[in-house]
DNA sequence: AGTCATGGAAACAGATCGGTTTCTAGCATC
DNA sequence: GATGCTAGAAACCGATCTGTTTCCATGACT
């Protein structure tokens, strides 16, 4: 029910959802509406929309987090794990409420990567870079940074066209993250110095 | 100058500049002033601010399409094709007025795609994957459907790259998309089926 | 019971939204 | 020179925008 939660928590998650369903232009009044939260008590939890815009991405990205890569704690393998992430992106689209990566998203939206809702979606989406570099590195890639950035792009470009035709992907994500992973010699279960 | 064109060539020049800068969501009142047309004659040329996002979106098309893959009537290669477009789209990002590809910006922003500008949207997108898969036709790669999409998915990749980081790319799509024509075969000036 | 802080409901402000209408300046045609 | 069409300027409509303010119900603490 929407009065457990504080004000605060019942508007970062109507936000949250708002901003992403409808895009950032929706207004104040349906947010707090949404939540059950006066403006008043908005504005004073929040300088302006423009800060609950960052706060409210910022908040959701431990969930999107999740989503797409769980922790750490099993016995897949590196090439197993950054394939998992595409696979779930997979089922995300599949599942009818895929509206693209919300990071990409917003700062489409924005437009001024100085808003501070850019800055937090550019700081997430390093965040996938970042385990995807994690990932190659345990992995023994051979370029692991670049590899990394080549993945998220594959990530992104599979998120846009499933925003432009709105289909699901139907693997595709996979399949090219597969390739540059073959091409960097990362092979599932085992290190790809052992593979050469 | 502004009045040498017709007010419908006016407004749709103004339209595609300033939906794609700053948003579909700029006002019918601030694209009319820039065009130099009243918005009484904007509503005689167009039933709806959506049929004009649609319309302007279709006729900067063609000017994107020259922008990125000029005419086939060279002595280049398919695959020094492919990669020029990535090689384009590196310096228009370079060039600092890059706000990702105005297609996939106008689809996520208008969310609906149904929306007329989405449809539009839809179709020129498609009509990139088109392109490289009659490159990829003549190059005679291996699976000419699936490498055109992945392609495209890297394009986008990189462009949302582009807009999340505001920061040139570096090269990273023409390298990426290089990896994959690696993987299908298909090199530098013959086909794939004369190098097996 | 009385006091006080919290926070929702709602009115308000000034600006802008998409869209319509009125008015008039300019210009070609007869 | 009179007539009629085109198209821009601008007022207007109701709705909505971000942000502020007032008012009042609730509930905790003394």
């Amino acid at each position: 029910m929407t009065t457990s939660a504080t004000p605060r928590e019942r508007l970062l998650d109507a936000a949250g959802e708002l901003f992403y369903r409808d895009g950032v232009n929706i207004g104040v009044d349906a947010l707090c509406k949404a939540a059950g939260v006066s403006k008043k008590s908005m504005y004073q939890l929040f300088r302006s929309k423009d800060e609950l815009i960052a706060e409210s991405l910022a908040s959701r990205g431990p969930m999107y987090q999740v989503l797409l890569h769980p922790g750490a704690d099993d016995d897949r393998s590196p090439r197993e794990r950054i394939l998992t992430v595409f696979e779930r992106q997979d089922e995300l689209v599949a599942s009818g409420n895929y509206l693209g990566c919300p990071y990409v998203s917003t700062a489409v939206e924005l437009k001024n990567p100085e808003h501070p809702g850019s800055v937090v979606a550019r700081h997430f989406k390093q965040q996938l870079t970042d385990f995807f570099h994690r990932e190659l590195v345990t992995a023994g890639a051979d370029d692991p940074s670049t590899l990394a950035i080549q993945l998220t792009m594959i990530f992104d470009g599979a998120s846009a066209r499933s925003v432009v035709r709105a289909q699901p992907l139907g693997g595709i994500g996979a399949a090219t993250a597969s390739v540059l992973l073959d091409a960097a010699g990362v092979h599932t279960g085992e290190l790809a110095t052992q593979a050469r």
